[in-house]
DNA sequence: ATGCTCAAACGAAACGGCGCGTTTTCAAGC
DNA sequence: GCTTGAAAACGCGCCGTTTCGTTTGAGCAT
């Protein structure tokens, strides 16, 4: 992948080169693959890339900042709009873990996770991800009040918060190849749960 | 707590020193509640417990194999049962958040879980662990089951899943002062899901 | 425009420090 | 004599930082 860089990647002069933070966030992201969360150091991913420590402490100030940009880099997990909410919410979570399974999505986030129990940083720009992108979760509910599917009384926070859980279980769990059955039994659960008259 | 070791500790022959195994044990819970996961190393736990290295790798493996130990060393949450399910679910979930911030629980088995993500031992015993215990959720709604509060068809082991994935979520992202209505909340959803017939 | 100087970023190497996991040494008690 | 425990030292790897020489753009004067 990023294993044999440009031998052309020089400086190039007075301002970042793009160059070598792009080879630079592959290598980490590769080192993260193939090495796993252990074997991830500022030292192996600097090697990888064929670039200089410094340059990697210049750009990023943390292990976990590092770790956070190659997180974003990432492709997207498509989020179903069926028009069925239940069938949007088994689908979504089914592509998510496919997506962690398939991509290197799963180790990056999985690191990113364990990184912030021990770095304050990583748990800050952790809490900022989830808050900030409240998840896709949420929109898919959203849209089912929207249309009327289920009461607008629903705190779609709170559910998106519940499933949310559940992937982040299966994530840390290493239970992604959890079958669908499974998927579809909890948020048969949640949904029930939504659609039900309050008590 | 363990800093002043007894300095009458000394080796008593050909056996396991049960003194020294207690003094390691404190020292690492003490060395993961004052200095963090990030804190926690070998060397940090030996010289509080006033220990050789050497003593801590025969007894204990890898690190993973101590935090494990630590965490099992814990008083347990009080599980309530006051005969309605919903009530069992949140006061649960109360004495448990609690727990995980009053105690040493929490820092404990957040420390695991992020070991779990880099070390096999460490997520094969917590895999064990979580599986063994059948987490306290499970007999909470077997409970229910059984007084006939519940359809017997309802799947605990997912239920269980859904509340443990809730706790799981918010210890790890330091949200464990959550106030009681998000925890009554979430648990309500799940209730009405378990208690309405299935669609 | 052209040419010069300066500042910034680069890779590479080296630094002291620390924790790792291991090995060796020596003393103590069964 | 056996096993255990404490202590010290080992080589190793990564840490985060500093130093070095090189490369190049930006700013300024001409």
């Amino acid at each position: 992948m990023a294993e044999d860089a440009d031998p052309a990647r020089r400086s190039i002069g007075a301002r970042r080169n793009p160059d070598s933070a792009d080879a630079i966030l592959e290598a980490a992201e590769a080192v993260l693959v193939e090495a796993g969360y252990a074997g991830f150091s500022i030292e192996a991913v600097a090697r990888r890339a064929r670039a200089g420590k410094p340059t990697i402490y210049r750009w990023w100030p943390s292990k976990a900042a590092l770790l956070l940009e190659v997180y974003q880099r990432q492709k997207r997990v498509e989020v179903p709009d069926t028009g069925r909410l239940e069938e949007d919410l088994v689908g979504f979570l089914k592509n998510l873990f496919a997506h962690w399974r398939e991509t290197s999505s799963g180790s990056v986030f999985r690191s990113l996770i364990a990184e912030a129990q021990s770095d304050e940083t990583a748990a800050a720009a952790l809490a900022d991800y989830s808050l900030g992108r409240r998840s896709h979760t949420g929109q898919i509910i959203e849209r089912a009040k929207a249309r009327g599917e289920i009461p607008a009384g629903v705190d779609s926070a709170v559910v998106a918060d519940l499933i949310a859980s559940f992937a982040w279980r299966h994530l840390l769990t290493n239970r992604l190849d959890e079958n669908e059955a499974t998927i579809g039994k909890a948020v048969n659960y949640v949904m029930r749960g939504i659609a039900a008259p309050a008590p």
